[in-house]
DNA sequence: CGTTGCGTTGAATAAGGTCAAATAGAGTGG
DNA sequence: CCACTCTATTTGACCTTATTCAACGCAACG
């Protein structure tokens, strides 16, 4: 998007290959040398970061066209560990290339920092969920984010499959896995939602955004 | 740093200007029209998004030779509200001829590209902090890092004033205010600190690093 | 001085966490 | 194909932590 047909043909230069990364294996590890950023073709990745003492904590899940690995350039190694979910396939996109061809194609370089800036600002929304939301609202929101990217992927907004655990939903929502488990239960039994395991189908999506506290009461 | 004298005379076309922000005013709004990164200078700022139902949640501090603005890249408006919480001065930086410079001058392109990166891995840590520390080890955390950045721009690591209430230290935290001041309390109890009003005076690092479960027990 | 905003402290309460037990699936090897 | 194992999930009972509500103190300022 936004950048010209010559341009496309300096995209080439980027030799971006592939690799396949499967469920539960690491695509990173947090002090890994930085080399690139991965872009998702396919499958589902977890980024955690880990405290001194042991505790980890999800800081992202990762579908198909979303970048990973951004965490790395500042220190040039990275900062979290990236691991999939389920068998993925990645593009390898090699970051001194990368510089190298987006300072001579002003479309690329425009649509990186942009990339960047959006990482940024999902990451203070996360910021956002976990300092100032309650447990409900949490996993209302949670499920309609989910809903939201399927369906800007062309799957379906109200049906789907959890690719991580109630666990690590947790992790991510700074919750413990039983809590989770009892607010599916809750929105199941006020018919927001049908949970079967790990499928999903959100009956009230409205309701669901009410519950999350991003509509009047 | 890491570029060359001549970067460096490419560097003032940047045309950068100052401004000044008077205590409590903005430097920005939520869905203003994004132009330029800026530099605090001198000062401190607060960053803080805002959810639908009005709550509001701090999602960064800022002191001098930290970049704000970066959350409007992605989208071309600010994604958030800045606010000075003491009379501040900033560089303003056109972000247009950042990029347009950064791509000539590759040293310049991959010092802004760490800045951003940085960011990104700021706020992971915050997450983490949110999703997975008790309030008692993130007002420790907090103090400790309040205490590394001032070190870092030749102030006292010890002996410090807060620019901020207890409630926006709370916000940020996602603790109530009420918490926030009891743990104060408890700290200078326990002889980790000495809190008198915004001043604070560390009196054992180690200890608080203990109590932010940074270290072993 | 009175006012105002910020900070501290106490008591009661509610939200989640912890611990424990039961259940349900998925995968494995016979 | 079936029994077995292992892990993930659900649910209940109880407990801890932090919030809420309320009162009070302190300092700065007009």
């Amino acid at each position: 998007m936004g950048i010209s047909r010559e341009e496309v043909e300096q995209l080439d230069r980027l030799v971006v290959t592939r690799k396949r990364v499967r469920r539960g294996e690491n695509l990173y590890y947090t002090d890994d040398r930085f080399h690139s950023i991965y872009a998702v073709r396919s499958g589902f990745f977890k980024s955690t970061v880990l405290a001194e003492d042991g505790r980890d904590q999800i800081t992202g899940f990762y579908m198909p066209a979303e970048i990973m690995g951004m965490d790395g350039i500042g220190t040039e190694r990275h900062a979290c560990d990236a691991v999939a979910l389920e068998n993925s396939d990645v593009c390898i996109i090699p970051f001194a290339k990368l510089e190298e061809i987006s300072a001579k194609v002003r479309g690329l370089q425009r649509q990186f920092h942009k990339l960047m800036s959006r990482e940024i600002v999902r990451d203070q929304g996360a910021m956002m969920m976990l300092g100032s939301m309650r447990a409900e609202e949490r996993v209302a929101a949670f499920l309609l984010n989910l809903s939201q990217r399927f369906v800007a992927r062309g799957y379906s907004p109200s049906d789907f499959n959890l690719r991580m655990t109630r666990e690590e939903i947790g992790s991510f929502l700074g919750l413990q896995l039983e809590t989770v488990s009892r607010l599916f239960s809750r929105f199941q039994e006020e018919r927001l939602i049908d949970v079967q395991q790990k499928h999903i189908r959100i009956l009230n999506a409205a309701g669901l955004a009410r519950a999350a506290g991003q509509e009047p009461c």
